[in-house]
DNA sequence: AGTGTGACTTGGG
DNA sequence: ACCCAAGCCACAC
């Protein structure tokens, strides 16, 4: 296992209920700007074998990126549930719950 | 070893 | 706000 895909694992498991992280984000807190590709494809991967709360990754335009329908509407049932408002078309306002680590509830 | 693809991102029209 | 094209990186055939 590459410390790369450790490291995304440990940041996917550190986003808290009711927010989520686009791939972009991961990747980069992973240490690879980069390697928003390999962020899903890691997930696509180990989700299956790890406790991994997939279900808060979105894309960076805030949505769904699944294309199969059913683990689609899967992730936002999940999302909902948490407290994340999905929209139907699986939108998610990112200016609301976007997860950024580290960062100060004021600037 | 070369080609193609994808649970991505950014920029331009 | 939506659609399209190019860039990137790892994996599969």
């Amino acid at each position: 296992m590459n410390p790369f895909t450790e490291r995304v694992v440990e940041v996917i498991r550190s986003i808290p209920e009711g927010y989520v992280m686009t791939y972009g984000q991961i990747a980069a807190e992973a240490g690879n700007p980069r390697g928003a590709r390999q962020v899903a494809r890691i997930l696509h991967a180990l989700s299956m074998k790890h406790n991994l709360p997939w279900h808060r990754v979105v894309n960076a335009k805030g949505e769904i990126a699944i294309q199969d329908g059913e683990a689609r509407y899967m992730q936002s049932l999940y999302l909902s549930n948490e407290g994340v408002e999905v929209s139907a078309d699986g939108r998610i306002d990112l200016d609301v719950y976007r997860f950024v680590p580290g960062a100060a509830s004021s600037e």
